[in-house]
DNA sequence: TGCTGAATGGCACGCAGTGCCGTTAGAGTG
DNA sequence: CACTCTAACGGCACTGCGTGCCATTCAGCA
């Protein structure tokens, strides 16, 4: 007899296979089933619906970001903080990078995958607005959250699906990781830093020039 | 006999009465259907599903985004073309504020339509970054564009959410719409363009502070 | 009056997902 | 070994969504 592992991946590699040679929308749960070796009812007891059967385990996914934005200290930047709570749902696709390519191609083809992928991004891009919005406490802290919430989020999956597409080759994943960390100078996670920054060292240099003429 | 538009009307009514008083999973297609006089399979004749009967026409709010980048001249700038096709969309949403409210209020309490209405965030999302890599076209454009196309999204349904969430008062719309505009200001619509133009300056500044000297 | 096409309603079907129950295997106890 | 208890399983039936098919109705037209 096997173990619960032991069926969960029997189910999981039986929806994969026939996911890839029958199509998405042609393969009903009996067919999953059957070719697991379990009865219809099994299945539902280890996936909540056929979609599940081949998504990634996002609730991991969400645990981990969380967990970066409750131990990081105050004094950390904001910028390094969401790259570190990104990098972090990396390791999810690159545990088993065929099951990830496998799967970012069905989402890609299947619109009900594709709605589901959707949704289940939003989930992430509302966990970090809902951390942002702590640390954002200016005027227009709220419309910075949700700015930069959504660009990390978008970055992360830019970086992630184009390794994907790729095939998901093992050396492409610091390239992957490089990818992402730019979105960093496009972030507005402290209002007017640059030009702040800037103008402040103009006015130091003026004032130095004047000092000499 | 009704003609078809009122067969809609009243269907659209039918379903939000019912999702209000009995609850969206517990109101099913038969009740909808009989509540407006019509048969079952009528209802399928005008929505594709169930969840469609409260949607908003998003292919109409689809197509005016495609529509203003279409027509935007290649001088215009940006970050003002997608403040333009961000604000078109608000009118799909002030043109029946009590059903815009009642449909906010659902899709925040009920979890399929709100993965629903993720996944048509998602759409106008993956629009608005395809227009707009055609505008970036160095070496960072395809972030840039994800980024930005996400940051714009995310703005608009912040701004256009508080305004329900408060009874989508009329005269709250252009509160809505100025917030929506504050989005402006974080953009990366152009590469380094405030440290850039700055530094420009300092330079000529200090060259001509040397010539003084 | 007869014809035509569009809208409708009814019927049956496939499939997802759930509740219920009988059965079975395996661990623990005397 | 015999008994019990529990967890997992398979089967069955049911609700509800969504679709295909077909007969009916009705408006417009020759």
């Amino acid at each position: 007899m096997e173990g619960r592992a032991e069926v969960r991946r029997d189910l999981v590699a039986a929806a994969v296979e026939l996911f890839h040679s029958k199509g998405y929308d042609d393969t009903t749960v009996d067919d999953i089933a059957a070719a697991a070796g379990v009865g219809r009812r099994t299945f539902f007891r280890y996936f909540r619906s056929k979609e599940d059967a081949i998504s990634p385990d996002h609730e991991t996914g969400l645990a981990r970001v969380a967990e970066v934005f409750d131990g990081a200290g105050p004094g950390e930047p904001t910028g390094s903080l969401v790259l570190r709570a990104g990098e972090t749902v990396f390791d999810l696709y690159t545990d088993d990078p065929r099951l990830s390519v496998e799967r970012f191609r069905l989402t890609h083809e299947v619109p009900a995958l594709r709605d589901r992928e959707s949704a289940s991004v939003d989930h992430y891009r509302r966990l970090f607005i809902r951390h942002l919005r702590e640390r954002f406490t200016d005027g227009d802290g709220e419309l910075r959250a949700a700015v930069v919430g959504a660009a990390v989020v978008a970055a992360h999956n830019l970086a992630l699906r184009a390794w994907l597409a790729d095939g998901a080759p093992a050396d492409g994943i610091d390239a992957c990781r490089a990818r992402f960390r730019r979105v960093a100078d496009m972030l507005p996670v402290e209002p007017d830093t640059t030009l702040a920054l800037v103008t402040q060292r103009l006015e130091a240099a003026v004032e130095r020039l004047e000092g000499t003429a």
